[in-house]
DNA sequence: CACTCGACTTGTGCTAGATCAACGCTGGCC
DNA sequence: GGCCAGCGTTGATCTAGCACAAGTCGAGTG
């Protein structure tokens, strides 16, 4: 049974981009299929696969089903900025240019749905609607691009751990909301180099936020939050 | 005479938002008329004037014409982050969940052209090659803010600060490339707030640059920039 | 079962850059 | 023409968090 390929995660219900009214679109049942006839479910079966590289040819758009990919740029220097975690319903693979401009890597096996991008690019044409979730998905995407520059800008490391940390918390399957535990997907360098800072210091801003009543180490991956405290200390105004 | 609403800046020429070929679309003189017909040109005397503001209902999109506008978010706790400057042919006012994300300020009185947002979501429905460019130019912004983040995670206030005025200098009508002067249309406090750093430490950064012989103080705003040696120092591997 | 390697933690300087505090300059305004 | 407010600069101080170094822990492997 081929996976659910409708089932695109961005802001549920789908709203549109500008503008008041929420339509609300759903995709009918011929466009359901004519979009999974599209493309093809793929496996990666362990973590550090690298799903495309930075100035590939962006010949694929991704689906993400289930597991978690990390997107990250380099530069000539070597410092490794990571810019996005995708988790299940993300979309990974938007290309500027024609190519990639990041690279993506499994951080646990993973499933995807992969497109090729030539006949999506028609398909999107021809479904003007579809093509409009997709511009909402990027703008929320951009959006939360920027939110990250903010906390990256203005805040010490501890808020933005906490910040992210309560990002990773609304994603189900990883977070068990009945025993506020979060199990984390990636190391302390991944958070690192997601929140701008060095490992030691992710290491050192848990045992602060522990000591702080904030959050419980049940093991380094797997944590119980006090959700409550975190984002009144993170404090960004409602998301 | 109305202005010029069919030059969309974004990646000229425009370029798919995925796959390899490269279309070029253009808009045909019905569409430009359609587009035109939409909207009215609006001017902003003075600078510091507010376009839109954080949670308003998003009513409108904006297609700057001239002049350049900030956008920022500011944390309950004060924290002003500047997360875009908008330059002549940017579009603003992208919403999320149906307000704006963001407060948009003049630096400059400023033209721009105004869409009602319901209107221009009928109108991207109805032409969807029209509203693909619109999606290409999101994900660029996103890419865009993407590098911006790498860069404050991962450089100092001074690599920050060259790889700054190197965009800058990308703007026609705001870089006079023959003699290599930068006319920057904002204050020491809005660099500082857009690369996150201190206003005293963009001061501090530019003297420091001038000491490097990377650059040159006409006046405060006003710099003779040596753009291949600055490119080299920001290092950003082909931008 | 020992070995290994990567993940994680902890300790010790050290510095980039924030913060606080003046102070000069300039351009709009009465 | 003088006043004032916001911009820009400079100096002194202080600290968050990085870099380096070393040690622990745990899970997969021969």
């Amino acid at each position: 049974m081929p996976p659910d390929v409708t089932r695109i995660r961005a802001v549920p219900p789908w709203q549109p981009a500008f503008g008041e009214e929420t339509p609300f679109l759903l995709l009918s049942s011929e466009e359901q299929a004519a979009l999974r006839h599209l493309g093809t479910s793929i496996t990666f079966k362990t973590a550090r696969t690298q799903i495309y590289a930075h100035n590939d040819k962006a010949r694929f758009l991704y689906l993400l089903i289930d597991g978690v990919i990390e997107a990250d740029r380099t530069l000539p220097k070597g410092e490794r900025q990571i810019v996005a975690f995708y988790w299940p319903g993300d979309i990974l693979g938007l290309a500027d240019e024609g190519v990639y401009v990041n690279t993506a890597i499994t951080l646990s096996p993973c499933t995807v749905y992969r497109f090729p991008a030539d006949r999506l690019t028609k398909f999107l044409v021809e479904y003007p609607l579809i093509q409009h979730k997709f511009l909402v998905k990027a703008i929320h995407d951009l959006r939360n691009t920027q939110r990250q520059l903010l906390m990256m800008g203005r805040l010490s490391v501890l808020r933005r751990l906490a910040a992210f940390l309560l990002d990773c918390s609304a994603h189900e399957g990883y977070f068990d909301a009945k025993h506020r535990v979060l199990t984390l997907p990636m190391t302390r360098y991944d958070v690192a180099d997601y929140i701008g800072a060095s490992a030691e210091g992710v290491t050192r801003s848990f045992g602060r936020l522990e000591a702080m009543g904030m959050l419980h180490r049940l093991s380094p991956r797997l944590l119980e939050l006090k959700t409550a405290e975190l984002k009144a200390f993170a404090d960004l105004a409602g998301r």
